[in-house]
DNA sequence: ACCTTTTATCGTAAAGATACGATAAGAAAT
DNA sequence: ATTTCTTATCGTATCTTTACGATAAAAGGT
């Protein structure tokens, strides 16, 4: 029989899907990691850390820009990049709340 | 001054990113979303639900299970797919650890 | 004005992800 | 045994991601 598919995902899957992609790649972990570490906004210090080249380094910081979690300056020759607490908290609380539901239909049954 | 760079990226950075590509797409989202739902396993509801191609779909439920989120017992001309409720725990509490950490640094400061 | 330093962007190569049709394979039903 | 149903896998096209070198751009120091 034709079942009726669901013609698109849905909203909330879509965004879930985006939030994990920025955490899909351990030098975006690390460059969100190493910038919740320190207090100021650090200027260009994370291309001496991620063990990557200086032009794909920037374009991890973009992506990570792009979805709002970091903020970045172009401050003359050297850029300032921190963290955005403000979507941080938003988005890690909204992916905590998928995890939360995953883990207690996890708990409750024993498939 | 030429700054040594990490050789390589952590295990956990990398664990986190493979754990995050895990959740990375809108139907994988569903599919977990979906199997923990139902207390039963099921046989390939998901693909009339999924608007994907029955082979695409095999592919997600593949990544799925590569990881351990799900497991499939092959039984046959139905396979029958379920939450592996041991390692969602496991992944997702390894998860919200990562996150957690995020949360508290901003929370902290406001960079 | 010129050099240096820092970082973004461009161009591009290579790898990986995504998607689907076609086909195989396995079991049950007839 | 043949047909039917279900799902995995193969082959393949296309898109995206990742990575880097080269270059541009922007500001400060000399």
């Amino acid at each position: 029989m034709p079942v009726i598919k669901t013609e698109e995902f849905r909203r909330r899957e879509v965004k879930l899907a985006r939030v994990a992609k920025a955490f899909a790649h351990p030098a975006r972990v690390m460059i969100l990691r190493e910038l919740t570490k320190r207090n100021e906004c650090v200027c260009g210090e994370i291309v001496d850390i991620v063990p990557l080249a200086q032009a794909t380094v920037s374009q991890h910081l973009r992506e990570l820009k792009e979805i709002g979690l970091i903020r970045g300056e172009i401050d003359g020759p050297r850029s300032c990049y921190c963290i955005n607490p403000k979507t941080v908290l938003e988005l890690t609380e909204f992916f905590e709340e998928f995890l939360a539901e995953l883990k207690t239909a996890c708990v409750e049954k024993a498939c």
